[in-house]
DNA sequence: AACCCGGGGGT
DNA sequence: ACCCCAGGGTT
């Protein structure tokens, strides 16, 4: 069960956050506007997308759709052929979606209520907190792996076995914290301090501003103490022992590779054009025929589904 | 709650 | 060969 930080440390771990994220923050582009469109295309195209891949892709999809209204009402096959590269395709058709429905049901005034927002295709919990957050700066608390991961470790540190305390339970917490008038600079400090310091496999605790009220650094330095004298004791701690694991299934020939090669032998067709399904299938498998078209159909249907795709008359091609 | 959805880089 | 990454949607 996890205590609340003292609040005579609030103000001190306000301050040390804040001082070292203006400090420290890295320089990105979508840090220098407040514009909701921008911020949205940016949060969409971060998630479970690293920054550096992001960075190039966010300046040439906003060469290409500079405003709301540009990308409301692009050919939704442009839009995917923008987003090549980053994966989730999805999430190409879900921002569209989301543009057009700004544009068509709010009047091209993007809603700045969470409530609203987490309405949009494509907008979660998180997105839609980062959009209120850091477009129309309210202080609001919200949860990425980032923030998460530091909240956990600062706040619950070792009694957080197994990932136990809930996202729910972890946004509590995180809402007591953000400090007011100051919600934009504090979450992305949180974002940048999980990313840049209290990263997943080897936090830099040494140069962490928030390690004089970090659990789960006490606790590490207590054991770490502990272990420094039981080995000038002589005593031996085991040796950490491997869990053997069934072998993964390969990337390449998964269902999640072959979708992506669908897309991407559509994105390579000249707009407008289409191809006849048989056709698909030997871009897809060299050695393609009448036995694989049962998986094919399966495959076109479930993009068609996703809207990555029209399959009509026997032909695919993008939206 | 479990599963699916991409792709690249790090270790 | 794993793990990780500014998550969201479906079942």
């Amino acid at each position: 069960m996890p205590v609340p930080l003292p609040s005579e440390r609030l103000e001190a771990l306000h301050s040390a956050l804040l001082a070292w994220f203006a400090r420290y923050a890295r320089d990105l582009p979508w840090r220098r506007t407040r514009d909701p469109y921008r911020i949205l295309v940016s949060e969409i195209m971060l998630q479970q997308t690293q920054v550096e891949r992001v960075i190039p892709k966010y300046h040439a999809f906003l060469a290409a759709f500079p405003t709301l209204e540009r990308l409301a009402g692009a050919p939704t096959a442009e839009v995917i052929r923008l987003w090549a590269g980053l994966g989730y395709n999805r999430r190409a058709v879900n921002l569209q979606r989301t543009a057009r429905t700004v544009v068509e049901e709010h009047g091209g005034d993007f809603p700045r209520e969470v409530a609203t927002l987490r309405r949009l295709p494509g907008v979660g919990p998180y997105t839609a907190g980062a959009v209120a957050c850091f477009a129309f700066e309210q202080d609001v608390a919200f949860l990425d792996t980032n923030i998460r991961r530091v909240l956990r470790r600062v706040c619950i540190g070792p009694d957080d076995v197994a990932g136990a305390v809930r996202d729910r339970e972890l946004l509590a917490l995180g809402a007591a914290l953000v400090p007011p008038g100051r919600g934009w600079a504090w979450n992305q400090a949180l974002i940048e301090l999980g990313a840049l310091v209290c990263t997943a496999a080897s936090p830099a605790c040494p140069r962490c501003p928030l390690r004089p009220d970090c659990r789960a650094y006490a606790a590490r330095a207590a054991a770490d103490e502990a272990l420094v004298g039981a080995m000038a004791a002589g005593v031996h701690p085991p040796a950490a022992r491997r869990i053997a694991e069934r072998p993964s299934e390969p990337y390449a020939g998964s269902r999640r590779w072959y979708r992506g090669r669908a897309i991407d032998a559509l994105r390579a067709l000249s707009p407008g054009s289409a191809l006849l399904l048989a056709e698909l299938g030997l871009r897809l498998k060299p050695d393609y025929g009448p036995a694989d078209e049962p998986w094919l159909r399966g495959l076109v249907a479930d993009l068609d589904r996703d809207g990555l795709l029209v399959f009509e008359n026997e032909r695919v091609r993008l939206p």
